[in-house]
DNA sequence: CTTCCCGTGTGAACGGTTTCACAGACCCCG
DNA sequence: CGGGGTCTGTGAAACCGTTCACACGGGAAG
């Protein structure tokens, strides 16, 4: 294994340095394969993740098996936030979409750190409020916006990467069905409507965007 | 006003002492009269709160105006914690149910007393993960649950206070629809069904639980 | 090349919720 | 004690999304 570089980007591009010193010293390397689980929604768990490199899904499991994708985190995403410092249970199940590295630092070892270079917990202090911004917003979307708003605001947030636009989203329609809490069906059928239009493009196993503008619009207006 | 006695219930009762003692010394008191606003979603704050005595209601909105109530707070539940480390936009509405008293920290306080005292800052998190954990079941029950059973676990959950359960929730069927993300007509006609099996008891502005366990069961049951 | 499987497209029926409409009940206030 | 306004009850119609059912097509495996 080589030297890990972390990367300048996601929430460690504007974290303290101290985190990157962090995550590049005493962290260790942990590695995934395409479809490998992380860990579970309702594991006990104490360590914080940064992403070296691949993509990570976010999902929540309702009892009765149902799945609902929350977020994609690229490198230089940082999660497990709540678990290092409130050890308990992890809140969702992630899986790696491809292969992918991580670096985790563990409860004990982050404190020390915290101890050290206070700017740390300043840093794990605003990544819970970003977080718990993002959950927020989530809500509200689920109970104030109909299915479509909700199909295009995830495709608009999904291939956002930093701050250029990925072309194409490589998700399955039922995968973006558990992303917008929907069916498969429903999902298929709005996408029918878009590509007619020329909104999008769709693959087998792919959505690409023609007009960032007009799903832009699809998003806020509440109907189709 | 008298010495504030602060409550040793809600989060208060198991944070750490020095939390109580920072509350009790250097936070400000603020008092609320009934239907007064705190602060609204999207103002800016640096302030956490503790409730020592009434109750607050939690709320966001949607860019049409409907609005979705979260929470009620009652006395030793701490609040804010979000915008106190993360200073920025707060992400609801918080407002008066009934008179009601606070004493607020700001940030740089907060800040402060972390220092002296590492122990506040544990608890800070904790709060925070808390907070984030319940904010992800609200939003599971959002997408999963049918509105009767997003109905019935808002009426049980209201009507817990610490370990005891209050018989009746003054809450009229409007405000209980905000809750749930529904329709008062909605509402109403669940509403109906339960009263008509001898579960609650309703009267004007008001619902009394007769049943609880029968509650409990439609809060499981995904269905009627 | 053929087969099978999986992702996709689409229609019909159903169901839950909203919307609209209105009636009755209770309570405060004059 | 009599309104008027708010809260409540309920029905009918419309709507959105699900469920079910099936057809199509492309890609991988044999």
């Amino acid at each position: 294994m080589d030297t890990v570089t972390l990367p300048k980007s996601g929430f460690l591009a504007h974290a303290s340095q101290d985190l990157s010193d962090l995550m590049a010293s005493v962290a260790t390397e942990v590695s995934l394969d395409e479809g490998e689980v992380l860990f579970e929604q309702g594991d006990i768990g104490d360590t914080l993740y940064a992403i070296v490199s691949g993509s990570l899904e976010f999902s929540v499991l309702s009892r009765e098996g149902r799945k609902l994708s929350l977020d994609v985190m690229r490198p230089g995403a940082l999660f497990g936030e709540i678990a290092l410092f409130d050890p308990g249970t992890r809140t969702a199940t992630v899986t790696a979409l491809e292969p992918t590295r991580l670096r985790g630092v563990k409860n004990a070892d982050m404190l020390r750190a915290i101890r050290k270079a206070p700017d740390l917990g300043i840093d794990m202090i605003q990544l819970a409020g970003e977080r718990m911004r993002w959950m927020s917003s989530q809500l509200n979307e689920q109970v104030f916006l109909p299915m479509p708003a909700r199909l295009a605001r995830k495709i608009l947030y999904l291939t956002l990467d930093g701050s250029k636009h990925l072309a194409t989203l490589p998700l399955s329609q039922s995968e973006l069905a558990e992303f917008v809490g929907a069916t498969r069906e429903a999902v298929s059928k709005t996408l029918s409507l878009w590509k007619r239009a020329g909104v999008i493009e769709a693959s087998r196993g792919g959505v690409r965007v023609l007009d960032r503008e007009a799903l832009q619009v699809m998003a806020d207006l509440h109907q189709i």
